[in-house]
DNA sequence: GACCAGGCACATC
DNA sequence: GATGTGCATGGT
């Protein structure tokens, strides 16, 4: 309990640094994104959307098998036979429609170019993403950090439950808000976002679902400890 | 059989 | 603007 109180005297910029180099510790680097090419990493981002990534795997597996992983291909293809694809992924209806809007997207915009893509500011980029249907936050901030690479915090389910359990931010906590909580204590490194968000969804995985397992947990024992 | 997964859009109040 | 609901497969 001591250490609980404890933590609140630290800045968010100290806490936020310390479970960095925990996670860090005890995973080490993800490498992330899974993914061969941009496109490929763009697809994936929506094609996880509240599904586990086994299943997306099978999916891009398919995709591939039927030479259909590039934006001309997918394009061209009637929904019945994307959404017979991408099956697995789960939600296979609704993710055939929202690759639908994003190949549109990508089309109309830069030519089907993911390296056209690449050249836009980035806040204007975010905007543009967020217009397209099926693509919220998780899923632009996805697309601009590991397919365009660049300077963006990605946060998800396991970001916000991981930050609430250890009583960084509130229940109320917003995406918006808790993304400016990491720009405005971790430097600005594209490299660092990246690892941070991959290595949260790891110990996420492991000790932070909806029902966790705090006693195993790297973090669990570091506030136990300091 | 229940729970969970790297969300999002839309309806309703 | 907050809250509830539909979307669906596959692993544990």
């Amino acid at each position: 309990m001591a250490a609980r109180v404890e933590r609140q005297i630290l800045n968010n910029s100290t806490v936020l640094l310390d479970i960095y180099n925990i996670l860090f510790k005890s995973y080490g680097p993800q490498h992330w994104w899974p993914g061969d090419t941009p496109f490929e990493i763009a697809v994936g981002a929506i094609l996880t959307q509240n599904t586990n990534w086994g299943n997306v795997e099978k999916a891009i597996i398919n995709l591939k098998k039927a030479k259909a992983l590039n934006a001309g291909k997918m394009n061209g293809m009637s929904h019945e036979r994307l959404a017979s694809l991408i099956r697995p992924a789960g939600y296979f209806n609704i993710k055939a429609k929202r690759l639908k809007s994003f190949l549109t997207f990508l089309t109309c915009h830069y030519n089907g170019s993911m390296k056209r893509m690449k050249t836009e500011d980035t806040h204007d980029l975010r905007a543009r993403l967020l217009d397209v249907n099926g693509i919220g936050p998780e899923t632009a901030d996805s697309i601009l950090l590991y397919a365009l690479d660049k300077p963006v915090f990605v946060i998800d389910a396991y970001t916000k439950r991981i930050l609430e359990r250890h009583q960084v931010i509130s229940e109320k906590t917003t995406y918006h808000e808790l993304q400016e909580l990491f720009y405005k204590n971790l430097p600005q490194d594209k490299a660092l976002f990246n690892e941070y968000h991959a290595l949260l969804v790891m110990l996420g995985k492991d000790y932070c679902k909806p029902k966790p397992k705090c006693s195993e947990c790297p973090l669990e024992k570091y506030i136990l400890n300091s």
